[in-house]
DNA sequence: GAACTATACGGAAAGGCTTTCCGGTTATGC
DNA sequence: GCATAACCGGAAAGCCTTTCCGTATAGTTC
């Protein structure tokens, strides 16, 4: 991230035009990307923004900075979410309905989930960051459900994070409800009292 | 793939260089790949393989077209030890042996697999290639372990192939036991009698 | 409200990689 | 051994990311 509202202390502040582009330039990669998907050519976004590249690279320096900004915002959304379903829904339900939704952000930016995933250090971080904003939220929903008796204890939120992530990149032939049935069936096998893969019939 | 020994009536018949270089072309792509992921220039494989990039290009008109060719000699071998492994253990084994096989495949040739799932049409065809050469092995493999009630019969060798492929993604902090052991939670999902994510008590 | 300065802007240039093209080379058939 | 056509290598073209720099403008001061 570059810099947004400057923390208390910060000598610099970020010109209002410049934080004006940069919300512009998130704004029209999320839609850029929607659309031509996440390796559609920068000056595409920038054109759509109506800022020329030059400003774009200013802001995220790595064209990957700017994809990370995009995931950043919908993990923020996925983190707030988390709170509210544990306070509607009992455990498992709330558990489920989670990852539903987590499935569902994944799943719908295609070509989001391959980027992650590509194996660029740029996104190394990313796992990361997302861990810390909804990690202790999945952590409390397992717990709950796990104190519940409704899922198994030896899958960590850590765990179950990345392998929905990887559940969720798209299958050629196939739409976001085929990553939300392979989902449901890791959460079947999260619901099995800890069989272990060998240990026979 | 471009050429191989011309099928019965062929008008024309590769001539003994060119055929020497797209088998050393397959063979240091694979070499590249594992040492500098499938991202690397083509330069550096038509090098090793001691030719120029025309050459590699007169063969495989598209990058993806190496990549693919490669991929199909893995999934050869793997296809070929699906009856073996069932010849030798029980279903319910042969089964999980065989997944363990295919997600090691997977998990070592780190960058495959992102690429793979980049979205990039050319690949489409793959799983595609792949299902027909390991499909019929899988399915006989979950028909017969669902005839013995050891796994549920709403999975599809399709769905499988496909989802475990997705596990196999390399996630950043962790090795390849990681993959296998998400893997064998989502065994432990197919183990289970037809759940259903939101049926629960 | 005008002038000044630092910050940001836009687009052109640089660099790298894939893919195409073409003159030279080499296998194959006579 | 010669003719011919397939093939080879590397240089050129094209596209994309990333850098650079002269110009425009927000913010500040008088």
């Amino acid at each position: 991230m570059t810099e947004k509202t400057g923390p208390p202390g910060a000598p610099r502040r970020m010109r209002a035009d410049a934080q004006r582009n940069v919300d512009a330039l998130i704004k029209a990669a999320r839609a850029v990307f929607d659309t031509s998907g996440v390796d559609a050519p920068a000056k595409e976004i920038a054109d759509l923004a109506g800022v020329g590249v030059g400003t774009l690279y200013r802001h995220f320096p790595l064209r990957s900075d700017l994809v990370k900004a995009v995931v950043e915002s919908g993990i923020d959304a996925c983190a707030a979410a988390g709170p509210q379903l544990s306070a509607v829904h009992e455990p498992g339900e709330a558990l489920a309905e989670w990852l539903r939704q987590y499935t569902e952000f994944l799943g719908t930016k295609r070509g989001l989930a391959p980027a992650l995933h590509s194996g660029d250090p740029a996104y190394e971080a990313l796992p990361g960051y997302f861990l810390e904003k909804v990690g202790p939220a999945l952590t409390a929903l397992l717990d709950t459900a796990a104190a519940d008796g409704a899922v198994r204890d030896d899958v960590s939120a850590h765990d179950l994070l990345y392998a929905i992530a990887n559940l969720c990149m798209p299958v050629p032939g196939e739409g976001p409800e085929y990553n939300q049935r392979m989902v449901a069936l890791l959460i079947d096998g999260l619901r099995t009292p800890h069989q272990g893969v060998s240990s026979g019939d």
